[in-house]
DNA sequence: AAAAAAATTTAGACAAGCCTAAAAATTATT
DNA sequence: AATAATTTTTAGGCTTGTCTAAATTTTTTT
């Protein structure tokens, strides 16, 4: 039996390492838990007693093949569970992140496939991100941030990097979202901020909103 | 804050002294909840320590308003899952109990009206007990066991008391079910058993199905 | 009204997760 | 290469919810 604390942690791990293959160390997981370095490494060691991950002391830690897959479907059962209340219980994206993070822990098979399907087996959740299907596989779209952009290109909003409330809600206000077309006309090298034209409308966006939006080349 | 073990103690105790005033005792408590009577004496000084019960040692508990409040909240959003998971996800009558066991302590003001709505107000989960309104209230239909019924009499099923798969499993494979009509033909006082007609077949059923079948004259 | 049986509470212990403070190891700086 | 700073681990303790065994109270039986 793995418990709601154990799935948190290899999901924190999961998310932590997803890039590069070096280990996740002890202080990025307690940040990202918001708890102690002490508990962390209990914690640690007991995740590796149980074989959910290889831990070196001092080192950091790597999931398992076997921690990997509890990671990657309980990323599955978070995602859906976000579609599900934007697409059905009118549920906002800066709203859904913190009842799905109960809901990705309801342990039943048949209730996350059956949910797939009633949802009609949705690739991706409100924030772009992928949803690994029944066999944890997913592909991530080919996607850079905004920041990254080329000026005169034009490109479409694929994703958010920062889910905060805060930031959903400030792209709300600014009427940008998933699909939304953004032409680049200019990059400031003083502050890196970034002039777009949106619909038909200029607007200028800060080098943080600019590093936290994903785009994709139209 | 509550937890999810006193939520499970205070539904379990408001099932328990749902009809007739008297309190609640420990052993029932202990019964229902598959642990030990050391453990509910523990844990019914913590609920009437926060206001949830009224304890009198060696006498029992009696749930407050503030409890009973609790409890039902609990008891709208177990039988609104079940109502989802029947309607909409596939399962069927003796699969929902378990799954809405956990899914009824997921605490969301919005999820659970929004999906209140999204179900159209359902008032009676899948096996025919009454869903509380946003407000806590609901009505309990006038029905009787099949035990107490009158020969001669025509009846609709109208829900069941014995939840348990075991039960619901041998009504489906008698084709018994929420709605079905069932004329007393036989009381048989040797056994208890009830000789039924149901649709247009005779079949008789024992004392145990009479006692845990709810009927209600048409 | 005792004595026996049953129900309940108390005492003491344990596992899971967490914490603070101190010790040890690693990494960065001089 | 030595010292300083940072990171990580260890030690010891706390809370929640559980348990067993023993003590106490209530209820039932004689
Ligand atoms: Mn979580
Ligand atoms: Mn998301
Ligand atoms: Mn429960
Ligand atoms: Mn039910």
């Amino acid at each position: 039996m793995i418990t709601l604390t154990e799935e948190n942690y290899i999901k924190a791990i999961y998310h932590l390492g997803k890039y590069g293959k070096d280990m996740v160390n002890t202080n990025a997981i307690a940040d990202a838990l918001n708890t102690k370095a002490s508990s962390v490494t209990d914690m640690v060691k007991k995740l590796s007693e149980k074989d959910y991950l290889n831990y070196k002391k001092y080192q950091g830690v790597l999931l398992t093949e076997k921690g990997k897959h509890i990671a990657v479907n309980i990323v599955r059962k978070h995602r859906l569970w976000e579609v599900f209340l934007v697409d059905k219980l009118n549920f906002t994206w800066d709203e859904v992140h913190e009842v799905a993070e109960h809901l990705e822990h309801i342990k039943s098979e048949k209730l996350i496939n059956e949910l797939d399907a009633f949802l009609e087996f949705p690739t991706h959740d409100p924030h772009g991100d992928p949803i690994p299907d029944k066999d944890g596989n997913f592909k991530n779209i080919e996607k850079i941030t905004l920041f990254q952009s080329i000026v005169g290109v034009t490109y479409k909003c694929v994703g958010v990097k920062d889910t905060s409330s805060n930031f959903l809600k400030y792209l709300d206000s600014n009427s940008i979202g998933l699909g939304t077309s953004i032409e680049v006309i200019h990059k400031e090298p003083f502050d890196n901020s970034v002039k777009i034209k949106r619909d038909t409308i200029d607007m200028v966006v800060s080098q943080n909103v600019a590093k936290n939006l994903y785009v994709k080349k139209l």
